[in-house]
RNA sequence: GGUCGCGUGGCCGAGUGGCUAGGCAGAGCUCUGCAAAAGCUCGUACAGCAGUUCGAAUCUGCUCGCGACCUCCA
């Protein structure tokens, strides 16, 4: 099979690129994980279902990856107050408990989520709380290196310096002079050089509840710092993957950089920029702060004024998958319908395959069918290798389901196609739905209805006197642990006790 | 205001100089006790205008509409 390399769009060059891991076999993959103060939305899902989805591509083709995603349970300023409060102690205070049993409770419900979301966890899920020494001896190094200084207990990156150094806007296409307008009246403003600075380290105030000793006195650390040191101290100081959703390119990930070149004399510290696009809903932007998000659990329950049903999270995976990762998605209940049935097509088609066998005397070869199946196969490595388009590869997918769909009703034609393809077109099928893409069989383990069901007709049969039936009957319950017990007002069942 | 992106058939959503995306919904047919599932066939879509080209949805320009980032956000 002659495919093209693999190929990822790098947000830092804007174009794709051949991907060529710094150390093979080995790749580190650096991903932003979530702020743990409350429950996630379909928007959170996605980057954690894109990149998972890479991950795994990633290790099927062979390569050794480390996979790192953070928890963040520090720092981040609330936006829609000027109080330059912790946004996880403000909700501590609302809730009336201690910051750090909201970080364990959320983190506990993003777990749990993503996990139904068939996402592996990470090979590393570091915490910034876990890594304040790092912090400070990181803002501590950016100040020797110059580009960082001491304002009324807190410490910034200065910019400018920086600037004059280093190209700052590499990644984003920022340009310092054009970023004054419209520049929010953040909390210490007036200590920093420039507004374009940022804080590595903040100065806590009184009644700031979460708080660490530090060279310049009780604070905690500034917005972007725990990714630069969380990512290099895992994966090194520059490693080949950093993903996260295209809103965190600027200022967070700019920063990112902008921290790492400063402490290590001016390397890069990333190979290749990912960033996958947002969720929309009805064409903006579905965040937190708008208000206008429907969280994963919301999704699973059916809960919602948009959605008249549950969706499953395979569904819901599947949606995701459904879009290339830099297109926006369109939420809808729709659309998670349309998902729904087309995910369960496939996987009523994965369970056929399974039923199929390869006679044992091939028929007369039909070279086009033979092709055709070869060509699902060998579009599906394309469409990965080109910036990991999910979406072709589902198109392939639903090919090979028809495929194999008219394998099973007409018999003669599996016949018409070689030993070789039909192996390839099974190993293809089953690989890159449940191993790439992760889409797993969601079976029906409810299976109270069936037991009551198959009652009644044991019911029936014994009132109709056809004991072979009524036999046939309670072997099945036998043979699964139950037993079936004739009472004079009806039947029921119970679990055997031998 | 600055930077960037998008506008594809009823809906979602790929593609991006000539070669089938795919799914959902809809119509017809096959199969069928009923129903479903499945298979086959069908719609001749690419915001508008102008240009480049043998040929453009795909390139260029303009117009209109929408959005993202510039502030916490995946």
């Amino acid at each position: 099979m002659q495919v093209p390399p693999l190929k990822v769009y790098n947000s830092l060059s804007r174009q794709k690129e051949t991907f060529e891991p710094l150390n093979p076999p080995f790749v580190g993959i650096y991903v932003c994980g979530p702020t743990v103060y409350n429950d996630p939305h379909i928007g959170n899902a996605r980057p954690a279902v894109f990149f998972d989805t890479l991950r795994r591509y990633l290790t099927y083709l062979g390569y050794k990856v480390r996979f790192v995603r953070n928890i963040t349970d520090v720092g981040h300023l609330l936006g829609d107050t000027n109080e330059g409060e912790d946004r996880i102690s403000k909700q501590a205070r609302l809730e009336q408990i201690e910051p750090m049993e909201i970080v364990n409770h959320y983190t506990q419900t993003y777990h749990q989520l993503i996990d139904t979301l068939n996402v592996i966890r990470p090979s590393i899920e570091p915490t910034a709380t876990g890594h304040i020494i790092e912090q400070i001896e990181l803002a501590q190094k950016i100040i020797s290196e110059g580009y960082g200084y001491v304002s009324n207990g807190s410490v910034y990156l200065d910019v400018m310096k920086y600037k004059a150094d280093y190209p700052y806007g590499e990644l984003s296409g920022r340009i310092v002079e054009e970023l004054q307008e419209g520049t929010r009246e953040l909390d210490g403003q007036e200590e920093k050089k420039h507004p374009a600075d940022f804080a590595l380290w903040k100065k806590a105030s009184p009644e700031h509840l979460m708080r660490w000793n530090s060279p310049w006195g009780e604070g905690f650390p500034g917005w972007h710092l725990e990714c630069t040191i969380m990512s290099t101290k895992y994966l090194g100081e520059t490693f080949d993957i950093h993903g996260g959703g295209m809103d965190l390119m600027f200022p967070h990930h700019e920063c990112e950089i902008a921290q790492a070149k400063a402490s290590n004399g001016g390397k890069s510290p990333v190979k290749y920029w990912l960033h996958n696009n947002m969720i929309t809903v009805d064409g903006q932007k579905m965040s937190k702060s708008s208000g206008n998000f429907v969280t994963i659990g919301e999704l699973f329950s059916g809960k919602h004024d948009r959605l008249t049903q549950p969706f499953s999270p395979m569904t819901v995976r599947y949606f995701i998958l459904g879009a290339h990762y830099r297109s926006t998605l369109d939420f809808s209940n729709d659309g998670l319908l349309g998902a729904q049935k087309a995910y369960k097509r496939l996987m009523n088609a994965k369970n056929i395959l399974g039923k199929l066998a390869y006679p044992a005397s091939a028929g007369e070869l039909n070279a086009k069918a033979d092709e055709e199946i070869q060509g699902f196969c060998t579009n599906m490595v394309i469409a990965m290798h080109d910036d990991v388009n999910t979406a072709r590869v589902i198109a392939q997918l639903q090919n090979i389901a028809r495929k194999i769909n008219t394998f099973y009703q007409q018999p003669e034609t599996l016949a018409q196609i070689s030993a070789d393809t039909f192996a390839l077109m099974r190993d293809m099928f089953l690989n890159f739905t449940e191993n790439i893409l992760g889409l797993k069989e969601e079976k029906n383990t409810n299976v109270e209805p069936f037991v009551v069901g198959l009652l009644e007709l044991y019911a029936e049969a014994k009132a109709k006197k056809e004991y072979e039936t009524v036999d046939k009957i309670r072997s099945y319950f036998k043979s699964n642990n139950l037993i079936i017990k004739d009472l004079k007002n009806g039947v029921d069942w119970a679990y055997d006790e031998n």
